[in-house]
DNA sequence: GCAATAGTGTCTATTAGACAATATGGG
DNA sequence: CCCATATTGTCTAATAGACACTATTGC
């Protein structure tokens, strides 16, 4: 049925990635690049690029290249979102993308610069006040509700903040990426009992109001997976 | 572009599929096959199968087609669990699978058989009783709990019955999926809400107790990713 | 009536949300 | 003291689970 002029005998595949952060307002964005190669050059887009099977490991892998040609900072949370395929998604021809989603912590944001030949755009995910290249008007909603979904189980946005942070800072991070205000009360209710957060003995962020106590993770953090991460 | 890319620059890509359903003592089951090709042939995996960009026309219709090859019967409720990737999980080098589940009602079961080279058996989930060749051992878990989130989220195993049951009937098969009891007023309640399901009038199973009243799915019955199927 | 399963009512423990009250700093 | 924010207490509505009760058939 693709009568496709050069045709492939295998699909392309790529991974693509929903990087997402806050903004100096505690505002959720997600990162776009604008295109300077082929397909769709000048066009925006989520980051994404082809899989590499000398140098990657896993698709996993190929994401964290992908973001790594953007930023030089230390890897984000990633998780898969879903995988999206068909023979028009991509003008080259049959293809496969991977989409994941990530969270950079704020204070690492200036570290994601645009190239001489990229320029990158940091938007609203719900307004990204672009047309988008691909399908990735249709990846964008599944990454954000993937995300959502996950704050929503208790796995944590705390990957969104630096390392050591309070409780009132969590509570707006959260809000961002839910799009809605939550009960202080019950919020830190759910934190307490879920084992995840520690609080860091004798430090408190000082202002003109009530010191409040610095949290970090708990050294059993466990993701969303189910799995349990010990490093940092 | 390469032209005539060998399988170590691109890689394999393929739609591997466990398919559920409930046997005769309305147990879990998931189908295994034994593969006739190489490579494994003579070992046991999930039915799957390479992506042929010329003949499918997503991840999905590939998952389809590779069911179609085992039987003949209606295409059953069918989704996206994750996508495993690496260098090593296939012997024929780095591959891409596309891990889906689907579902196949109870009374569809003798449709589906095995060839003159393919033996295939329908097993426990969680207790396969063979080693599974490629990575189909750490997928088989993952699609299990996917579909056992999704029967915990109210998204309904509605597909593993014919299209008229009773409640009882659904309550047997969200157990066996579970792998535990469930109470059968909560259960009740938490369907009359809803509104998936819809009473067929005057339509009774009788037997020598009080008749069971008969439901199928209602018109707007919302699936598990929130789009809302109005066909069968 | 009796057995067997269908279907309902009710109590309780848990939890999320609303909201008020208290705590503790800076000025 | 006053302000601002942190932190905690409490009330309530909603819900899941346990469990018992009633309903309706075949025999």
């Amino acid at each position: 049925m693709t009568e496709n002029p050069s045709p492939r005998l295998f699909p392309i595949v790529n991974a693509d990635v929903a990087l997402f952060t806050l903004d100096d307002a505690l505002r959720l964005r997600v990162l776009l690049i604008q295109r300077a190669n082929r397909p769709d050059p000048g066009g925006w887009a989520l980051p994404g690029g082809l899989l590499k099977p000398d140098r990657d490991d896993s698709l996993e892998a190929a994401a964290r290249r992908v973001l790594a040609d953007k930023t030089r900072v230390e890897l984000p949370y990633l998780e898969q979102v879903a995988t999206f395929s068909g023979p028009h998604r991509d003008p080259r021809g049959w293809s496969v993308s991977t989409l994941f989603y990530a969270l950079l912590p704020a204070d690492q944001v200036p570290a994601v610069a645009g190239s001489k030949t990229e320029s990158i755009a940091w938007v609203d995910p719900e307004a990204p006040g672009r047309a988008l290249g691909f399908d990735h008007g249709l990846m964008l909603p599944r990454a954000l509700a993937t995300l959502r979904a996950k704050v929503r189980d208790g796995a944590l946005p705390l990957h969104l903040l630096p390392s050591h942070f309070t409780l009132t800072e969590l509570q707006k991070a959260s809000e961002a990426i839910l799009g809605r205000p939550l009960d202080k009360a019950a919020f830190r209710r759910q934190l307490k009992s879920s084992g995840d957060l520690a609080a860091v003995p004798d430090l408190f962020v000082r202002g003109a109001q009530r010191p409040a106590q610095v949290y970090e993770r708990a050294a059993g953090y466990r993701f969303g997976d189910g799995h349990v991460r010990n490093d940092t």
